[in-house]
DNA sequence: CGAACTGTTGAGCACAGTCAACGACTGTGG
DNA sequence: CCACAGTCGTTGACTGTGCTCAACAGTTCG
């Protein structure tokens, strides 16, 4: 929560060095929505353009390592090595992005408040990976955040998490801390298994 | 709506010359997500990833031109300037997919509907991307699809344009051809205005 | 202590989903 | 040639998921 860095970090480039950012975008009547979520090690800046229209603001202690823009982009016209990577974490940017369209606008909210689980273990307790059958960790979001995440109200990511308890699914602790007793159920109830058709791009 | 090209189009790489493509994701159980729409030109195709678990589909008449991907891959190791062209269209697609986590997330149905009517009509009538006051331009998909865009479901889209039709901000001719009589109105019911908070990074 | 913030829970409602019927059009085969 | 099935779009009636509004408990901080 504290803060760290300053308000020139948007104008300059940094490598986020340990904590979580979210990237948010609101219309102007207050509603807001979570466009991106960057855990450490990751890099923050927007290249080739002025206006993002996109806020970045810490969610938990965080260091960052700021570089002036221009002379990050002088950086970038001589390395093409540097662009090589930037290229690729923008390739997997966005394959989440479309992975949180998909959550957005096609699954239910308890299935969002699921997705949202096991996301976050994913990217919290890099230990536990693969096909962990038990996880724990803590909620770098507020409810509220989870709530813009997901695009749903708070309330009813304080529902879900309830029924997810009552389930049996996952414990929690100080509002923060989850343990997840069954990440083989929860798998089940945030994907009713991501399939793609077989006769895809018959038609192209 | 003919095919062209083949299926191996996947694994290869095209430059799309004409036409519409859309990029879905499909749960198990049928609900389907349209994860972008590529007007041409663009480039179509995957670096650095084997599994991307996207159909391509095209929803329009279409022209490809297409490479192996072992040639791409070459070419984009020995040219810099291939990729930083890759890199740039890579940051516009990623900007209009947060830019659609919002409309998901937070917007009504026929807020969903009007953001969808000018995002096509900024691409498909190139000549009034400008602040035109009217448009006129043909649907490249079917309600059905424009559900799976949205997020919500086809006779909802119906009703919306309905309703859109019965305000006097749309005229629509064969189901398919959309003449917007009032550019403004459609943008105020687009958008309750995009706004960036001015105290954005305070924590960063 | 009171104020502010976060999280939980309840009661009622509304927006969008579901289910169903129908018209317009298209292509197919008897 | 026409009957038929299939697709697409529209509209109506009803329902349910998730939103709104509200109260309340637990913490933190001045």
């Amino acid at each position: 929560m504290e803060l760290i860095g300053d308000a020139q970090a948007v104008d300059s480039y940094s490598n986020l060095l340990s904590g979580v950012v979210k990237l948010t975008k609101s219309l102007s009547d207050g509603r807001q929505q979570i466009v991106g979520l960057q855990f450490a090690p990751h890099f923050l800046g927007r290249p080739f353009k002025v206006e993002s229209s996109i806020n970045a603001e810490a969610v938990t202690a965080v260091t960052l390592c700021s570089f002036p823009r221009a002379a990050v982009e002088r950086m970038m016209k001589g390395s093409p090595e540097f662009e090589h990577r930037l290229l690729k974490q923008t390739l997997n940017e966005l394959d989440e992005a479309r992975e949180w369209l998909v959550t957005l606008g096609r699954k239910t909210a308890s299935e969002k408040v699921a997705s949202f689980l096991l996301m976050i273990a994913r990217n919290i307790d890099s230990s536990v990976d693969p096909v962990a059958r038990s996880a724990s960790f803590d909620l770098p979001l507020t409810r509220a955040e989870i709530s813009d995440f997901l695009g749903i109200t708070n309330e009813t990511v304080s529902r879900q998490l309830t029924q997810l308890r009552a389930d049996g699914v996952i414990r929690i602790e100080n509002t923060r801390h989850v343990m997840v007793d069954s990440m083989s159920r929860l798998r089940s109830m945030a994907m009713p298994s991501l399939s793609q058709k077989t006769d895809s791009l018959d038609r192209l």
